[in-house]
DNA sequence: CGCATGTGCGCACAGTGTGCGCTATGCTGG
DNA sequence: CCAGCATAGCGCACACTGTGCGCACATGCG
């Protein structure tokens, strides 16, 4: 008979686990907790094990849920698109101003990806092909909206993916450069003006830059990005409108 | 004396370095060559040893010529967009049309993306935030186009972001739409029709998408892809236009 | 000739995604 | 109540990554 508090040998009498006190894991919180970590730490500090050391796991144990590391992503990124808040096409309120409709969307989309802007490093590499639910059901409200408008079917989604690239383009390069400030860990002042000789040089070999940093300096940089992107988003729709005839 | 054929014990006799036959490693043979890489093999299977590999180099031996993998990133990136075909604003024949010279402008860009994929993957990260040289030089062009258009300074940048971010959201999609297709290692016929199933159920839960994918069917992809394309940019443009008045 | 400078590279370290096969747990049918 | 089975979790291992360190060597300058 071994001693009862000899822990080398693996005994049956010293049961060594604990049963079930954690909730399990499952896709969802897997998910959900790739999300946080993406939020924490960014893109490029998502790796499969230490998700799971946040999830109390073995490393291995998440592939019981999901088949590899693209496709959490892919389920990540839907998630995401699940946040968006597209107005109801059927609500009868909104059947007054199509156009606020979508820019109500797009703003939303704009504001999803700034609040994960690890989003943007991603989308170049899944692009929109997975098509989760999520980002049908997205898709299929702006459609709609579209279509209330007087768009035909197939110049709707010609519509809808002029507005979604300029969205997306737009938003991942201000998602792009927040993400490299934070991983540089300066505030926004002290970025810029580690990069002043850098911009100076650029505009001496550019002239044509030298006004446009003359407009932004002393200027709040989230407001002109805010402002960029609306006045974007406004002749967007300009174009897009022009195509309904003179009462659109 | 030891005997000269020993070849465990390392000798000055024995050279074991051919003196120089190799043009020697430089940045720009570096950069050159994992554009090469990139272009071949994606953005996943670029790694610094394979890269060295390809110019019969140890894979430290960059780290001579490039500080890390990022920089190289950067470098690469820059180097891409020397390819763009910018009409020259001073040439008295682009005179004429802005509208022809900025959309000759959008298609090159569009077609250096399409030409290298892996730019899509790689803009999410890197943004346009390291501004080399030539994307320097690119966007210098394109605003003097804007500017001779008749906008004023600060709304001649703002112009040229938004029809940069329509063209970079727009082609970023079809890119890693057509990286994946070659991942997959299927035609597009293939790979459209092995997704049959799966674009039925999405059409079965968002009836919004039904004749959206019935325009689609039966049309050769990638015409889709330019019409879709040339659709938008000419919306992009219409927009910033009507800002000109009624000339413009 | 001797020395300084800089290039190339082998080694090593910490960290990655993920296949394999073992263990234990909870469910089901007798 | 017990036998058996499906399955979740996990330790180990493999091939591979980016990159710091320090040595060997080629070249250019005095």
């Amino acid at each position: 008979m071994p001693a009862p508090d000899d822990q080398s040998i693996p005994s049956v009498w010293a049961r060594p686990r604990k049963q079930r006190e954690q909730p399990t894991l499952s896709r969802e919180s897997i998910v959900t907790e790739a999300i946080g970590l993406l939020d924490a730490e960014g893109v490029e500090n998502l790796s499969m094990r230490r998700l799971a050391q946040r999830l109390n796991a073995g490393a291995t144990s998440l592939y019981r849920h999901v088949a590899n590391k693209d496709e959490l992503i892919e389920l990540v990124v839907d998630e995401v698109y699940g946040e968006l808040r597209v107005p109801d096409p059927d609500d009868p309120d909104a059947a007054a101003g199509w156009r606020a409709a979508i820019a109500e969307g797009a703003h939303s989309l704009r504001a999803m990806i700034l609040r994960h802007p690890w989003v943007a490093a991603v989308l170049g590499q899944v692009g929109l092909a997975s098509l989760g639910p999520n980002l049908g059901r997205q898709s299929g409200r702006i459609l709609a909206h579209f279509r209330q408008a007087g768009f035909q079917a197939g110049e709707a989604g010609q519509a809808m993916d002029t507005l979604i690239a300029y969205v997306i383009g737009m938003t991942t390069s201000e998602a792009a450069y927040l993400s490299m400030l934070a991983r540089s860990g300066k505030t926004e002042q002290e970025w810029i003006a580690s990069l002043r000789p850098l911009t100076e040089q650029a505009v001496r070999d550019e002239p044509m830059l030298t006004d446009l940093y003359a407009a932004i300096q002393g200027e709040d940089p989230a407001k002109t990005r805010d402002a960029n992107f609306g006045y974007g988003l406004e002749r967007v729709l300009d174009g897009l409108a022009a195509r309904l005839g003179p009462q659109g």
